[in-house]
DNA sequence: GGCACCAATATGAATATTGATTCATTTTCA
DNA sequence: TGAAAATGAATCAATATTCATATTGGTGCC
């Protein structure tokens, strides 16, 4: 293997050169995988469509396994690094959520070869990056605990919460809307689903019928 | 092709022993594809797990893709007219609502093999049962539509809701309990989750401030 | 500046493996 | 006894990976 994404040797030009052929390898395989799914795709059909010859895949990749993960070690890693800095950027626990559901779609509906590929293997039991998928899902889900946990304290979200159901009541209802947009022919925005699904998250489906404070 | 499920020729003990011989295949298949992977999986690993031949699968399905696609069209539409039948047992939408999503997760626990397979594969783009999937989730969906409608007329549930989206948003966050539950060492029950995830799908995790009727 | 050289890169045809499918033969059973 | 069912070894195609060879581009020498 030459380098990485993960190295930093080299001098500027050297490394700017090595990335860029590593990168373009890296796309064109989602690219490919998100069209005919994992195990359907070829190496072949990789090189192709990355511009370069079969074997100089394995220059950059140990093996085509290895490209699933890096994938998910760098690509996914990157956005979901980002949902960290939306959060952030808001105080009170529910504008937090909806940076984080709205930042989500958002990236999503930008790379759709990343959303696929993400949204399949991450379903399957059986997969490569076993490892890295857990780590990101546990990075979400904490995320998601975090908010949830400061909008009891600021009395914003109901203190009578199995936070753990909770986590997944969310991240389920996002994925779910990511699922379907991407099976459907995409001509609407992701985005707009943002403040509505948010929306339901808080309030439920329930017509309120209850007294509180 | 010697005989399927969906056929009806041949005595009563032919059929039967027929049919056995299909549905000891299929279940194996099932069992081999949730443990390694619908393409990992060779016929030669299911017709061992079936004590069959290998050539023996063939006389049974057209080939590997065909196992699929049996599954999808015959083991699943089954436990989804069963969804159907307990909807019908409620007269409330509220009841209908839990109902479903209690049979739902009992259902998945019940046979995980089919819940693997059924996850990994609704969540892949290129599937082969397209079509069969395509048909079965909208019949969930349109049960749920059908629900929530009946709970707006009733005044259980908030007018103001864009139906399509809540579909999504019920699923997703039944879909990723189950999926939650697949991953883990799954030591807890699952149908637990069946009653506290309704209650967040109609009371949502916001503490209530508003007063209504 | 131009040139020769070398190490780093890239190539893609050849190899080797894997596994779906077929089919000539055997077994079962009515 | 023969037709239906089952067998599993042989076939055949697909494709991941390797590696001997070719290309490239930077470096120092004339």
């Amino acid at each position: 293997m030459i380098g990485s994404a993960a190295l930093t040797e080299g001098g500027v030009i050297t490394t700017k050169i090595k990335n860029d052929k590593y990168h373009r390898i890296l796309e064109a395989a989602v690219a490919v995988f998100a069209k005919a799914g994992f195990h359907e795709s070829t190496i072949s059909q990789i090189a192709k469509a990355a511009g370069v010859a079969d074997g100089t895949i394995y220059l950059y990749f140990k093996n085509k396994d290895d490209i699933l993960v890096h994938f998910f070690n760098f690509k996914t890693r990157q956005v979901f690094a980002r949902f960290r800095e939306e959060v952030d950027q808001a105080h009170k626990a529910v504008d937090k959520l909806r940076n984080l559901i709205r930042r989500h779609l958002e990236e999503f509906q930008k790379d759709r070869h990343m959303a696929v590929l993400y949204q399949a293997e991450t379903h399957s039991i059986n997969r490569l990056a076993e490892e890295q998928i857990r780590e990101m899902h546990k990075m979400y889900l904490d995320l998601i605990a975090e908010i949830v946990e400061q909008g009891q304290v600021e009395g914003a979200i109901r203190r009578d919460l199995y936070v753990g159901l909770v986590k997944r009541y969310i991240l389920g209802g996002v994925d779910e809307v990511i699922n379907t947009w991407l099976h459907s022919e995409r001509k609407y925005d992701l985005t707009s689903m943002a403040d509505p699904l948010v929306d339901l998250f808080i309030r439920g489906i329930g017509a309120q019928t209850e007294v509180h404070s």
